[in-house]
RNA sequence: GCCCUCGUAGCUCAGGGGAUAGAGCACCGGCCUCCGGAGCCGGGUGCGUAGGUUCGAAUCCUACCGGGGGCACCA
């Protein structure tokens, strides 16, 4: 399995014993019966939207239809035949064939306790671990950091993040662009205005400076340029004071980077960088078997690999280059050499691709091709997790006022700020350090969030306002939630720890109590459709709905002044669990929650 | 020209075969001496167009329209 269609890859979740979601368990004993009709007969359970029923099952309604039986009738065995005893409180079948599944509510009870007595609140750990590449992230060296680098970051982390959660074992890539024919031109600059004063240019931050500088002096002079293009060619035989004065263009980005990552609170360190450099040794190799394998073919001098169904603007057959008329290597070799290092040395299961989507051609060629050279095995697969462009409010690229890239550290920095006045304004009780730390968990969040709310394969508009609300689908609300959630425990001199261990008996009543436990048991599904699909925004939009069913309880319940110690006890495990699984959603996200804000 | 992708309420977005398509913002009206008002309730002529598949289509297929992107040696 490769390329960009089909599905990404084998579900992680719920193949083991682990706690399984609602959805799951009435699927399951649908479908005994189900199967006494027609064996592997979908029971196409969903969440319903009818009052009263909290799922249905639609499966029967097909199945009449290859049984030439009416829908009824069978929605009516189905019911018949259905152990779900102890489960249901209703199940009734309609004459157009669905089934209507309410479930008992001390059953709901029953499974919260569970979830609440579980640290991972019910989200299972996988039975059989899979080895998954990421490569996320991947600025060039001695270039700023812009917005643009922001998408692939987050998301690449929230993934990792994820992945890790549910067991996998995470190898993140964080694919530098350190080699290539630019670094002719920026190792003359670094000549040109001296190491130390080059040293100190790059470690200020002002990496676009450098690079524009090196540009301008390369375009101004013919001089500079043959200079340039004779040092690409030493850096390329690995003359050892052109590796040097190269080592000190990518440790000083090393540094800046790892700068940005830790303000953007990101996994990736110096230890998940593998830039283009280090497959350089792998490109004569790749050329090599390709061409073993019969796959090269020499069209205007350049090597490349042609694949079935990609043509350029003439309608002829589209290459991937692999090797250049002019021997260099493109970048089609250096993601080939990639993915056979992927897959042959690090035994990935699967390597997935966080990248834009105009890459969208690229990669699709380069799976083809590694998998055709035999570099991917059976059962392994690569997938490119694409996504759209960041545009700003007048819906093209997202730039500053002046037309220029923004650079990754403003934004994040403006984020905080904005952050900061808010948080002022809102809660002037936090002390200076406390309001900092909020503040930048608000901030940096709300950014991150944004960017992960929305389908990944959309263009999104960069709004600021929007983003830090307090209301609607954003970070700062479900921060917000939570701190509701844990401030009834502050208020009430209430020690937590009972509450959200499972120690304490679940009862539901009233239809918001009941509403907000289903909501809370839909967690691990959740997590699983984000990894089904390889977007996170699922998982936002369940947070979000969690937010809004834990208000209406909160409006409609009153924990504290409740009627009964009993009643009172279980909504207060409501409240822990609700902020349980805010935190641990947000976590999985790579967004911080605050005790208080 | 070919290919990919997106098009859902005034705006920003969920929903991706299932019953009456949702949320936030904005706008209008109402509520609350009550655990954090950063609240709650009510108010809508909206699935780009046209066909097709299906018992059933916002969802799948085809064509068209509109936006974005890609299409030979920059990565």
């Amino acid at each position: 399995m490769s390329g960009e269609t089909g599905f990404p890859f084998t579900p992680p979740a719920s193949d083991d014993g682990a706690m399984a979601g609602l959805n799951q368990i009435l699927a399951e004993r649908l479908q005994n019966a189900f199967d006494s009709l027609e064996p592997g007969a979908d029971p196409a359970v969903r969440p319903s939207n009818r009052p009263g029923v909290d799922f249905q099952s639609n499966g029967a309604m097909a199945l009449a239809r290859r049984m030439s039986a009416k829908p009824g009738e069978v929605a009516a065995r189905v019911v018949a035949s259905a152990q779900l005893q102890g489960i249901c409180s209703a199940v009734e079948a309609t004459p157009q064939g669905f089934i209507n599944l309410t479930i008992e509510d001390s059953f709901i009870a029953r499974l919260l306790e569970e979830q609440v007595s579980d640290p991972r609140s019910g989200v299972g750990m996988v039975s059989i671990p899979k080895t998954v590449v990421v490569d996320y992230s991947s600025p060039n060296v001695a270039k700023e950091m812009h917005a643009g680098i922001l998408r692939t970051t987050i998301i690449g982390d929230a993934l990792c993040r994820m992945l890790t959660f549910v067991g996998h074992q995470v190898i993140r890539e964080n694919h530098v662009g350190d080699w290539g024919t630019p670094f002719g031109m920026l190792i003359e600059h670094l000549v040109d205005i001296g190491e130390e004063a080059g040293a100190h240019e790059l470690s200020v931050g002002d990496l676009d400076g450098f690079y524009r500088q090196a540009r301008v002096a390369f375009d101004a002079s013919d001089d500079f340029q043959d200079r340039s293009r004779r040092r690409v060619v030493m850096l390329q035989s690995g003359d050892p004071e052109t590796m040097r004065l190269w080592r000190i263009l990518v440790e000083a980005s090393l540094v800046y980077f790892e700068e940005v990552y830790a303000k953007l609170g990101v996994l990736l360190t110096r230890d998940d960088v593998r830039g283009e450099s280090f497959y350089n040794d792998l490109l004569p190799v790749v050329v090599e078997e390709l061409d073993e394998d019969g796959m090269l073919v020499e069209s205007d001098g350049a090597r490349c690999v042609f694949l079935d169904g990609y043509t350029n603007r003439e309608g002829d057959p589209l290459p991937l280059i692999v090797q250049k008329s002019d021997g260099g290597y493109g970048y089609a070799a250096s993601d080939l050499a990639c993915l056979r290092d992927r897959f042959g040395r690090l035994d990935a299961d699967l390597a997935l691709y966080v990248v834009g989507s105009p890459q969208a051609q690229h990669f699709s060629m380069c799976f083809q091709a590694a998998s055709a050279a035999g570099w991917i095995p059976d059962g392994a697969g690569a997938y490119h997790v694409a996504f759209g462009s960041v545009l700003g409010a007048d819906r093209k690229m997202f730039r500053t006022r002046a037309g220029d890239t923004v650079k990754l550290v403003d934004l994040l920095d403006e984020a905080v700020a904005r952050a900061r006045a808010s948080v002022e304004s809102k809660n002037p009780a936090l002390g200076p350090d406390e309001r900092e730390a909020v503040a930048r968990m608000v901030g940096i969040g709300a950014v991150k969030y944004a960017d992960l709310s929305t389908d990944r394969i959309r263009d999104y508009v960069f709004d600021w306002d929007r983003m830090l609300a307090f209301e609607g689908n954003t970070a700062p609300y479900l921060q917000y939630a939570r701190v509701r959630c844990l401030s009834i425990f502050r208020r009430g001199e209430i020690d937590r720890e009972p509450y959200a261990s499972g120690r304490v008996p679940v009862v539901v009543s009233r239809p918001a109590e009941r509403a907000l436990a289903v909501v809370l048991l839909g967690f691990s599904e959740a997590v699983e459709a984000v990894l089904e699909s390889w977007s996170p925004h699922k998982l936002c939009t369940y947070l979000f709905d969690l937010a809004g069913t834990y208000t209406t309880f909160f409006e409609t319940c009153p924990v504290l002044q409740a009627d009964s110690p009993e009643e009172r006890d279980s909504r207060l495990v409501l409240c822990a669990a609700t902020a349980k699984v805010l935190g641990r959603g947000l976590e999985v996200l790579g967004i911080e929650a605050p005790e208080q804000m």
